[in-house]
DNA sequence: CTAAACTCTGACATCGGTGTGAGAGTCAAT
DNA sequence: ATTGACTCTCACACCGATGTCAGAGTTTAG
C-alpha cells in the first residue's frame, strides 16, 4: 500500500512515516516512480513504533529491538550474537521503566482510592 | 540544601533542576538573597521526575501528579476533586505503557531464549 | 488529454528536554 | 579585604520528534 493508506489506517501522519523510514525503523520497498510500498504488516509495525517511543524509548534502540524479530514465524531469531547484549539491556531498561511506572500507578491508586479531600487546603504537597 | 548540593546527590545538572522548578515540578523556598533552599525530600522527588520523564510522560502530567501526593503522611490525598479524573487518565495511560512494555519485553525475551542465530542472513527481519 | 489527488524531496519551524556561556551577585574561608 | 567557589538570570544552541509548505513528478478517473 502507499503512504497515504497506510496514514489513514494507522492515524499517523505521512511526514511521521517518512521520518520513521528515515531513521530506520520502516523499510518500504520503491516503485520505479520513487514511490513507497508498504506491506501490511507494517501497519503492525507502526503501532508497535508508536506506543514504544510514546513509552519513552528513543528510535535508534527501537530500531535495534524491531531488527530482533522474523515476520510470520513461530521462532525468533535474533539477527546476530552480538545483538544479544543489547537487547538485554533493552530488556532490563523495560523493566526499570515498568516498575517506575507500577510503583507510580500504586500510588495514584492509593490517591484515587482516598477520594477527593473536604479539605484541599490542609493537604500538604507531596513537595510542600 | 543548595542547587548544587542537590545536583551533586541525584546525578542531575544544575539547569535541569532549574528546569524543572520553572515547570513547577519543584518547588524550593527561596534565601533573601535569592539562593534556591531545596528538601531533603527533593532528592527522591528529582529522583521520581527522571524515572517518569523516562518512562515517557511529559513535565505537565508529572507537575500534576506529583500535585497529588502529601509528604509524610500515611494516607495520600488528592489537593481537589477535579483531579481524580486527571489522575484516572494518568493512571490508564501508565496501564497502557506497562502493558506495552510488558508485551515487547515478552518478545524480546523469545528472542533471547532463542540465542544468536547461527545463520543470521537466514533470518529474514520483522520488517522485511 | 485533463484535472484532481497523491507522492516525492527539501527546507523551515515548533516544542520539550537538555547543554553551555556571559555577566553579576553571594557565600565562606583566609 | 580578598579570593575562590557557588549561585543568580538571561540567552543561545542542540537534538529528537513533530508539523507545515513549496515546487515538481506520478497516478488515476473521467
Amino acid at each position: 500500500m502507499r503512504i497515504g493508506e497506510l496514514s489513514r489506517r494507522t492515524g499517523v501522519s505521512v511526514r511521521l512515516l517518512r521520518y520513521y523510514e528515515e531513521q530506520g525503523l520502516l523499510r518500504p520497498e520503491r516503485q520505479p516512480s520513487g514511490y513507497r510500498e508498504f506491506r501490511e504488516a507494517d501497519v503492525a509495525t507502526v503501532g508497535r513504533i508508536r506506543s514504544l517511543l510514546g513509552a519513552g524509548l528513543g528510535t535508534a534502540e527501537i530500531s535495534g529491538v524491531l531488527d530482533c524479530f522474523v515476520e510470520d514465524c513461530e521462532r525468533l531469531v535474533p539477527t546476530c550474537a552480538e545483538m544479544l547484549g543489547d537487547l538485554e539491556r533493552a530488556r532490563e531498561r523495560m523493566t526499570g521503566m515498568i516498575d517506575d511506572l507500577q510503583e507510580s500507578r500504586r500510588m495514584l491508586d492509593a490517591v484515587i482510592a482516598a477520594g477527593p479531600s473536604e479539605e484541599p487546603e490542609r493537604a500538604m504537597l507531596y513537595r510542600p
